[in-house]
DNA sequence: TTCATGACGAGGT
DNA sequence: AACCTCGCCATGA
């Protein structure tokens, strides 16, 4: 698989596009205080392309049980600067966790923030 | 179905 | 190191 496909039609009217559902379904997985990046996510996902794909289903987030905070850029630094209400409190939660930003906005130990799973489970999507 | 859009990323200047 | 350009993917009109 190279693509993230959205599986709606398989069985029944998919109400959420499933991808949705696989990518927050790995989102949940992140650690307090560490981060993953939204290529990350995507190439664990089987789609090294489909970062920004990632970012859009961010947006998407609803309800309290993904934390949509975990997931920055691959600079270390938090993304969507249209908006002027998540990005204060991504990093505000961020930093409740633990997670520190240097002078330009960067995590500081970036690298060493990042979370890499051996093994992902997200349903009947893992590979 | 084609086209534009956006919480992205890699590469070149 | 900062900035620009182009490529990528899923969405929705």
């Amino acid at each position: 698989m190279t693509r993230l496909r959205a599986t709606q039609g398989a069985d029944g009217p998919a109400q959420v596009p499933s991808i949705y559902e696989a990518i927050w379904a790995l989102v949940r997985q992140i650690p307090p205080g560490r981060v993953m990046t939204y290529g990350q996510v995507a190439t664990l996902l089987g789609s090294p392309r489909g970062a920004r794909a990632v970012g859009y289903a961010m947006f998407f987030v609803r309800g309290g049980d993904v934390p949509w905070h975990r997931v920055v850029n691959a600079r270390g630094m938090i993304s969507f600067g249209g908006e002027v209400d998540r990005p204060p409190l991504q990093r505000e939660m961020l930093q409740a966790e633990g997670v520190r930003f240097d002078d330009s906005h960067r995590i500081v130990e970036f690298e060493r923030c990042l979370w890499r799973p051996e093994r992902v489970e997200v349903g009947p999507l893992a590979m």
